[in-house]
DNA sequence: ATATATGCAAACGCTTTGCAGATGG
DNA sequence: CCATCTGCAAAGCGTTTGCATATAT
């Protein structure tokens, strides 16, 4: 059994809840991966679980900071929050719709929170998303230009 | 008739498209607005429209790069692009709700560029929001605490 | 005059909910 | 054993679509 397994079990604990497989299966296939559209998610986890359940278990997760929805192109996305995953915003491409994380960079981080602290807010957590063209396509893109 | 309207006017020349009451009701309704959800939009021209026009000529605005979306807490919101209002982010209160717009910061987006180019991405566009307290509910907070 | 856009109503897809039975602590 | 969770089926809600009519150019 991993740590972030135990993690889990420990969140759920704290809050009186039970460590189901269902709730278990979902947190493993959220595990060492891009954004996923809820669709995604529940093809990976269908044969062990109903739709209803993965909604209600990601509600959950989302409620006790295990999971963030982040819009990423066009619907929503889920990943693990900060707590199961080292922060990171991505970049996502118009063409492939590839999703790519970015590497965390304390200068960007710095600035956001003193644009916020500027402002006479209180900064809590942030939301980044570059759009554009990743490697390959802009490749692809050169091809048709120069052919 | 304003400088905007004529903008939209020739947008919409431009690709053979008509001027309708009813875009122009849309148009009017975006005007110097922070971003709204659809619903909130519809609200505010569900006298002149119908709700399929509503969605069909925000379909259409996106297209035209009139309109962008934005995921801002649960849902998205509606707000003119870059087009017709300078490029800025957003903030937004967790508490109220409510959402404030930051001023615009070379230094946040020149970073931005540098770290998709970095990443060998070719950045188009971006979009932030950051999450937090807004100056109003951090003095409500701090009377609780204290009291 | 004619292509385009609109309103209406029905369809659609994603998400939520009520409830009876199953499961975890 | 008792509270909690799940699966199922039905309902709900935001959004899209087909089609006849109205409108813009």
């Amino acid at each position: 059994m991993s740590d972030q397994y135990e993690k889990l079990q420990l969140f759920l604990k704290k809050h009186g809840l039970s460590a189901t497989t269902q709730r278990r299966q979902v947190f493993e296939a959220l595990q060492y991966k891009e954004p996923q559209s809820m669709h995604e998610l529940w093809l990976a986890c269908r044969q062990q679980l109903d739709r209803a359940t993965l909604y209600r278990t990601i509600t959950l997760f989302e409620q006790l900071g295990i999971v963030q929805r982040l819009q990423i192109g066009w619907k929503y996305k889920l990943e693990l929050s900060n707590a199961f995953q080292p922060h990171h915003h991505h970049f996502s491409c118009r063409q492939c719709a590839a999703i790519i994380p970015l590497p965390e960079d304390n200068q960007l981080e710095d600035r956001l929170n003193q644009l916020a602290e500027a402002a006479s807010f209180q900064p809590e957590d942030h939301q980044i998303e570059i759009r554009g063209l990743c490697q390959k396509c802009q490749a692809k893109k050169l091809q048709v230009i120069t052919r």
